[in-house]
DNA sequence: CGTTCTCTTGACGTGAACGTAAGGCAGGGT
DNA sequence: ACCCTGCCTTACGTTCACGTCAAGAGAACG
């Protein structure tokens, strides 16, 4: 597993940005997934040029969208979620508003865990239940 | 929210199986995704004639492939899965290969539970920093 | 200087998970 | 007999999240 906190990536600890590839490295994405992602305002990495630097800011919000897809988010729906997190100079409504799509999201998080929870219960007495099986199999062949 | 629970659907209680038009009342799906699902062979109804009936099984399995669905599980993973809760007579290799599955399956589950964990708690935070500020913008604008 | 390498921008392709339209059969009411 | 409704199959369309390929720019190296 790579390490993903913002300063010990693969990269000198005096860049203070990445490239494309020290980021692809870092985190085991494509550079196509990294363009996409700034395609869709997920990420806003400086251009040097035509090139693209990934800055400190780009790690973070990479993390966090990396951790909302394994959660079943849509990149639309953690798109929001960075939003709130990376808050601009925006406007009290504006702003206002996006903490209360982050209240939902929490109670939905919260929600998940909960039945995330009894999946895992259920599905471990299951596996025992599988396991149990297994040994009965096991001793009907051996007994023939 | 509708009671998925086996026997409180909308259906009946003497009604065994249930319609297509029934089931997707009680489970809030479309006719096409139960019938994409029989296609995947996540679900097998009984047909009469050329209906569909889906059964107790059906149900209990339809409910795991919603929750699947929930953990950002693909329709592959979820059958393996369904395959592990419901054993047929499978070979022992085959059902021992499944329960591996099952086992690893098992272990990447916790590990989203406690990376969910974290970030209920980071987002939490975020969620109490983004009050603080509301708060601090609420005052400025009320003293001018 | 040419070559190689990395990076760039399109543009089109792909797999998953369905949606949607077209047409057919079967049963029930009038 | 006719029509309506519900369910069926077939088949093509769509969205998301990228993969893949073509063509070109710019640094770096021998």
């Amino acid at each position: 597993m790579t390490d993903m906190l913002d300063t010990a990536v693969s990269a000198p600890a005096d860049t203070e940005t990445m490239t494309i590839r020290e980021m692809c490295d870092a985190f085991d994405v494509t550079a196509r997934t990294l363009r996409f992602y700034e395609a869709k305002e997920l990420l806003f990495p400086i251009r040097e040029g035509t090139r693209r630097l990934f800055t400190r800011r780009d790690r973070a919000r990479l993390k966090l969208i990396l951790r909302g897809k394994r959660f079943g988010f849509s990149l639309e729906e953690i798109r929001q979620l960075l939003d709130l997190y990376y808050v601009g100079d925006q406007q009290y409504t504006q702003l206002s508003r996006t903490y209360e799509i982050g209240q939902q999201r929490l109670a939905e998080m919260k929600a998940q865990r909960e039945e995330l929870d009894t999946a895992i219960a259920e599905f471990e007495e299951r596996l025992d239940w599988g396991r149990k099986v297994l040994s009965e199999m096991k001793a009907r062949e051996a007994a023939a």
